[in-house]
DNA sequence: ATGGTTGTGTGACAA
């Protein structure tokens, strides 16, 4: 039978009796801190090759909107771009080859920083919420009567709490992002010796910890690679072998609302983009969603 | 062993 005869009694639109949300689909979606998306086009390149994802978020673009590469971005596929950037410091983008919609640029917790931005894109004939996240990193001493940043990381934490109550259980959303906590002892290289170090230390992990189930959100990685399994997401470019020594930690994430538990195909992270040549310390996360 | 490295409209600072 010809292909035009069979395209011409099957409608590419739902049938009547059907509801969108039942309709085929697949939606590869991944997650980077890219420690600046100047320093790492080819490495955006070489990574969109192997994993042709249909949303890349990432963190830390350090780029001013003005000068964002967004014409070659575009060449691989990425023709929908939201940016929430501004100058040369932090900065958050949603790449997607489908449209996005509904662009909201948050400005958590009242701090002046773009590292959050979120939009909605279809799947499965229905809009699906992507929120990008790039907590602060908190700097060295994780006292907040001292630190002013790490007081500002945990005023940004709480008041992701408060706002995962509602977005969480909304329904149909995915958060991703370099959240700068490694949650459970299996995140780090080591429990004991992390406990005062900023990304592990108690305050922190009990309040991600809080945001996560505020919001009743699945956390991907772990529902495919449950714990004890050491996973980690980050390592220091101060080490001199980084995978010799395998100082990790998983401070980026990818969660998933509870109604999209089921519709998790598959979850991986992806540790050889540290081994390419002058690497992000970060690593990227890439889960599948069917419908 | 309190170091070590990377990046940013270039220079102290964040990560």
């Amino acid at each position: 039978m010809p292909t035009g005869v069979r395209c011409a009694i099957v409608p590419a639109t739902p049938l009547p009796h059907e509801s969108p949300s039942r309709m085929a689909d697949r939606l590869k979606i991944a997650t980077w801190n890219v420690n600046s998306i100047r320093s790492r086009m080819d490495h955006v390149g070489r990574f969109v090759d192997e994993n042709a994802p249909d949303v890349l978020c990432l963190q830390e673009t350090r780029c001013p909107d003005g000068i964002f590469p967004s014409s070659p971005l575009r060449k691989l596929g990425y023709e929908h771009i939201v940016l929430n950037a501004k100058s040369g410091h932090h900065g958050v983008a949603i790449l997607s080859k489908r449209p996005l919609a509904d662009v909201v640029i948050e400005r958590t917790a009242g701090i002046d920083e773009p590292r959050h931005i979120a939009a909605t894109v279809t799947f499965a004939g229905a809009p699906l919420w992507l929120h990008n996240l790039y907590v602060p990193a908190g700097g060295d001493e994780p006292d907040a009567a001292i630190n002013p940043r790490f007081a500002a990381k945990i005023a940004f934490l709480d008041a992701l709490t408060a706002w995962s109550a509602v977005v969480g259980r909304a329904g149909r959303g995915v958060l991703v992002g370099d959240l700068n906590v490694a949650p459970l002892p299996d995140d780090v290289w080591s429990h004991k010796q992390l406990l005062s170090v900023v990304s592990h230390t108690p305050g922190e992990t009990e309040r991600l910890e809080a945001v996560r189930s505020a919001g009743g959100w699945v956390d991907a990685v772990r529902k495919v690679r449950p714990v004890p399994e050491k996973v980690f997401t980050w390592w220091s470019y101060r080490a001199k072998d980084w995978k010799a020594a395998n100082r990790g930690r998983r401070l980026d994430h990818l969660w998933v609302t509870a109604d999209l538990g089921g519709s998790l195909a598959a979850v991986e992270v992806r540790p050889e983009t540290r081994d390419w040549e002058r690497p992000s310390d970060h690593v990227p996360v890439v889960a599948t969603l069917t419908a």
